[in-house]
DNA sequence: CAAAATAGGGACAGGGTTGTCCCTATTTTT
DNA sequence: AAAAATAGGGACAACCCTGTCCCTATTTTG
């Protein structure tokens, strides 16, 4: 049994990809301002976690290595295990090829939050744990989106990068003045410092020689 | 036609899941220091970037929505299709279920690279240019390794995340000076410092309260 | 026991990012 | 033509992270 003394939210994700394992972390960290977030790379090593901690949320993907991803039944085989072992925790399954039914078995199960992984974007898992929070549960099945291109160029910040992706996908017929002030709200910044940000993202490009077309 | 003006990596990742896309974008960053990364979540829009830009290096997973992903002849399909509009980049195909045999059928459609997702650690993009760069190729098919649990803590800086995850696989006979050492190396920074990092992120826990078993 | 390793700190400079404020041309709208 | 929006900058403080150097107890190892 594990000391359950501090206040932070215990996180445990179950995913054998890694990269897509950290940036579940991040998301969740991000999400969850104190938390203490563990990752395991299989079965395994999450059963040892599980037997060893308390957690508040599990994150799952049952597409595990030594499971057959095609057994429907092996899938909810590593769901089950997993649920038994942490009885108290909030359960979310994430996986790459999403079925209604599995949901719906997973549900039976006990699972509340059931995610598409090309239905969740960064930011995402905060809606997500709040509409559990409020509605009981949380369903985002595979969805194509229409999402416009990104454009990465190495030499912005974070910011000068985040400003610009949003401005791409500005709308015509909406100002850029409008979107300063959208994102001066989202980030909780000055509309003008959004806008310095902007210019700046657009001086490094032209310096480069290349920005995309929409400025 | 595009503008092949700069000096910059122009680099696609075509990817459904936004997280994994993301954190494919990251590490080619972080591989490539003078690059453009672009990023499609299908291949709606991975056509049309490729017909409007050059690309030196394009990473592709050929799981996409709209295409059957238990299809074989989908899944190559739309590598076919990237591969006759970019005739002249470096190919890498990214799979979360990779089979011998699609690596083999890949390799004739041209492509150098074939990767599992669940073998792609951070910072092995670096590895898997260098290999093609020397040896032509690089393949590393799906692997259920043996990898020790992980543990993140709002709170710790990205430095001391990494130096205390290095520091819990310590094996057993090796002293703490000998990591410093390793990881001053690795790092590139004062083994000084590295012991620095991992005493104030134990401080840290200990505040807290919580820090892993194993010190 | 003596030496090495470890725990637990403090001080400090440098660099990059962030965020705010202010400035002047030029272009587009109304 | 007047007003608003946009391009393209500069200056500046605050903050965090990084990296280096230095210090003293306590514990472990040889």
């Amino acid at each position: 049994m594990s000391e359950q003394t501090s206040k932070h939210t215990h996180v445990l994700v179950i995913e054998d990809q890694h990269l897509m394992r950290l940036a579940l972390i991040h998301e969740l960290q991000a999400a969850l301002p104190a938390s203490i977030v563990h990752g395991a790379a299989n079965v395994t090593i999450a059963l040892d976690l599980l037997e060893s901690h308390q957690f508040d949320l599990v994150v799952i993907d049952p597409g595990m290595p030594g499971y057959d991803p095609k057994s429907q039944d092996d899938r909810l085989d590593v769901v089950q295990v997993i649920l038994d072992l942490s009885p108290d925790a909030i359960h979310i399954v994430v996986t790459g090829s999403d079925t209604d039914e599995e949901w719906e078995h997973c549900q039976k199960l006990g699972v509340v939050g059931y995610l598409a992984k090309n239905n969740i974007r960064p930011g995402a898992l905060v809606d997500v744990l709040q509409e559990v929070a409020e509605r009981g549960y949380s369903v985002r099945l595979s969805n194509e989106t229409t999402a416009p291109p990104e454009f990465y160029h190495s030499g912005l910040t974070p910011r000068e990068q985040e400003i610009l992706g949003w401005m791409r996908q500005r709308p015509s017929g909406i100002s850029r003045k409008d979107i300063y002030e959208q994102l001066g709200e989202r980030f909780d910044i000055d509309a003008a410092s959004a806008e310095k940000y902007y210019k700046r993202a657009r001086a490094k490009l032209l310096k480069t020689g290349l920005l995309p077309k929409g400025l």
